[in-house]
DNA sequence: CGTATGGTTGACCCCGCTCAATTGGTGTGG
DNA sequence: CCACACCAATTGAGCGGGGTCAACCATACG
């Protein structure tokens, strides 16, 4: 254990209901900095379908299924992935609470890679088609749909760079702190919910590698762990994060 | 050389003019698919501007400038790329005529990468808040801009993932054969606009590596080389590059 | 309990990097 | 036209980070 008084709480943005959206939403800024009326959320709103839950094993989508809708993550962390000719999984990302997926499936119409539940996940499904109409005659909207899309570009070249395991393994966790603390999460303690293989296979390392890093970023202070609790200690990781995610 | 008929032409976007947009570009999907009528489409041109030359080694843009337009192609390579802590460059990307450049940049409202010219380049200049101005009032346009964007998050994952130094060098070398075949240029013979140490900073390799991986792959009779131009001589190297591209 | 699954640890090895020397093409000035 | 310089590219030698293979351990579950 990392603290007697137990784990960390779950991340969960469970603030929305049928009346209001999750502030935690990726699209909470779109409503709130926008200036809509209650009305025009309401619109927006209309679109939103609670789905799930899903349970840890259970896919979302596979690859080759019709593309229909982007989805925000509401509670829980969905695992994308694609399997290569070998039947190899390549892990592609993961996604916290208020994060979205789908969005690579738009240019095709068809999903492009697999998306799995790491525990339970609820989801807010939007209809693609439905909301690229209302983004017609909400301009906010439109922008932050741009602004999602821009911004999974970047985030792609981030771990394709050229950078050792222990960066790489610094700049995941970094990332994950980040991505928890912009929820309201703690940035120095947290769950995994990933095994890991899938943290091998989306750092485009061993198993064994990761166990190796992990062992000697506790021995050198940086961390600590316990089977998937993590908590980081000081801003040295961060340091050693910096190259990989270009602050 | 690789032939005595001399090299191959230069993939040139040259059909369009004030009035016309040029069929290699990103957009022409738009347009045409799209249905509109010729005032339409001059609502779209208006907003066009063509920039340039540029000539090799001239930036288009650099990190941290303020964003304000998307741009495609017309004729030449881009090559964008960041500088890491340590002075390193890593290269993101290369950018034939008809792809366009600019588009990570919509989320943050700052170029988040340099993009230099590696030979003569003009480009085709969308102003993006006219353009998503324009949007609204022409899902087609939307449509196009959500497709552009979505396409690109798919790109990025593709040399991500964890490959061989003669996968990730045959996937570089089909990638580029059907970009040019799908513009209709030669997608057999081509000239490498961009050095060795572009390459391997693209490919996350040294440079020996890639000297080294070219002349393996001339050997084993893939492909022929000489200096920057490249011949692919049959569906072997395709074979090879299957696991990246996941066609 | 026994079994299964995920994680850890150790021994060994290989792909690709580093360092260094050489080649060769291109441009420039005499 | 040649001599020289310069830089990209090539080639070789040696090495090391991370992979592979295998054994072992720990927790969860029937």
């Amino acid at each position: 254990m990392l603290r007697p008084t137990g784990p960390a709480p779950t991340p969960i943005a469970d603030d929305g209901d049928d009346f209001h959206f999750c502030s935690t939403c990726a699209f909470s800024a779109a409503c709130l900095e926008g200036g809509y009326g209650k009305s025009q959320l309401r619109e927006l709103h209309v679109l939103v379908e609670h789905i799930g839950p899903f349970h840890e094993g259970e896919h979302v989508f596979r690859e080759g299924d019709p593309f229909n809708a982007i989805a925000a993550v509401r509670s829980g962390t969905i695992k994308t992935y694609v399997v290569d000719a070998n039947g190899r999984e390549q892990v592609l990302g993961f996604h916290l609470p208020g994060e979205m997926i789908g969005l690579s499936a738009i240019s095709q119409s068809r999903y492009p890679c697999n998306a799995i539940a790491l525990d339970p996940v609820v989801l807010c499904r939007f209809s693609f088609t439905s909301m690229a109409a209302l983004a017609t005659r909400m301009p906010g909207v439109q922008q932050q749909l741009f602004r999602l899309l821009s911004q999974d570009i970047g985030k792609a070249a981030l771990l394709a760079g050229n950078y050792t395991a222990d960066e790489r393994m610094a700049a995941f966790l970094i990332s994950l702190s980040r991505r928890f603390a912009a929820r309201g999460f703690s940035p120095t303690r947290f769950v995994l919910t990933m095994s890991r293989t899938d943290i091998a296979s989306y750092l485009r390392l061993a198993a064994e590698s990761v166990s190796r890093v992990f062992r000697r970023f506790q021995d050198e202070g940086l961390i600590r762990v316990d089977r998937r609790e993590i908590e980081i200690l000081g801003p040295d990781l961060e340091e050693l994060a910096r190259n990989v995610l270009r602050d």
